[in-house]
DNA sequence: TTTCTGAATGAGAATAATTCCTATTGACAA
DNA sequence: TTGTCAATAGGAATTATTCTCATTCAGAAA
């Protein structure tokens, strides 16, 4: 960890935010929670430290849902579900890929492999049993 | 297959763009495409009618690639691997997502599983072998 | 202390993929 | 012929993201 002295205050403090939610956050959802301790924070700002955190291997990113790119703070293997109605992304923590699928994919592409991502997409049960009016 | 007439000429070829390539093309590849055969094609008439074909199910999105949504006109279940190269998109028909995977996901969700996505990443075979000066 | 250098940032401009708007055209039915 | 509706071209508008540049700050050097 950096230091946490006011050069990197705000650094740290993306990271953070990213380390200690679950909801897969856009930039924007980050920059808005960090908005209320750091008033004159930019979005500039948290764009440019994902992208590095992302370079680093420090998250991860899950993809873009509906045009926006979500990120993740937990850089273990794990399968996400994504709800198309209420764009929310959620782990799923009991499935896991076998590492015969990876093996197979580094044989069949006879490239080098650096990361999977197995996702599935449907309804959340918050949206099923919400009724739509 | 709709009538092929003036009216649906536009809608089929770029359908048939689709189902006709390997390469998981991007909108504007598309557009490239049939630049020459229809030469007033206009670029939203090609993202009008892929947001058709994919809310209908006749193509599905492979998701974006460098911040550009990549289309597959194969609806088959089936593995993709990217390279982060050079962009290309690339089909792992030896792969397969296990059934018992799925199952075990909507049991996780309680929701409703429409999709299922199992994508690899890294640098194919092609760049690997093309020397970085 | 003072000066220098480089990294981190804020603010806003710039970029670019995608969507939206409007007039036009064509197919078909009455 | 007339009316209606869908499909389209062309270009404007939107918006997530990136870029630019002046400023601030920490730490090293003098």
């Amino acid at each position: 960890m950096e230091q946490t002295t006011k050069q990197f205050r705000k650094r740290n403090a993306i990271l953070s935010c990213l380390k200690g939610t679950d909801v897969h956050p856009s930039a924007d959802w980050v920059y808005a929670q960090l908005k209320s301790e750091y008033p004159d924070i930019s979005l500039g700002t948290v764009y440019r430290n994902l992208a590095l955190f992302k370079q680093q291997g420090l998250i991860i990113s899950v993809g873009t849902v509906n045009g926006i790119e979500r990120f993740d703070g937990n850089t273990e293997p794990h399968v996400h579900f994504i709800c198309t109605q209420c764009d929310g992304v959620y782990d799923l923590p009991q499935i896991s890929v076998p590492q015969t699928l990876c093996s197979q994919a580094a044989a069949e592409t006879g490239g080098r492999i650096d990361t999977c991502s197995l996702t599935f997409a449907g309804q959340c049960s918050r949206c099923q049993s919400t009724k739509n009016h």
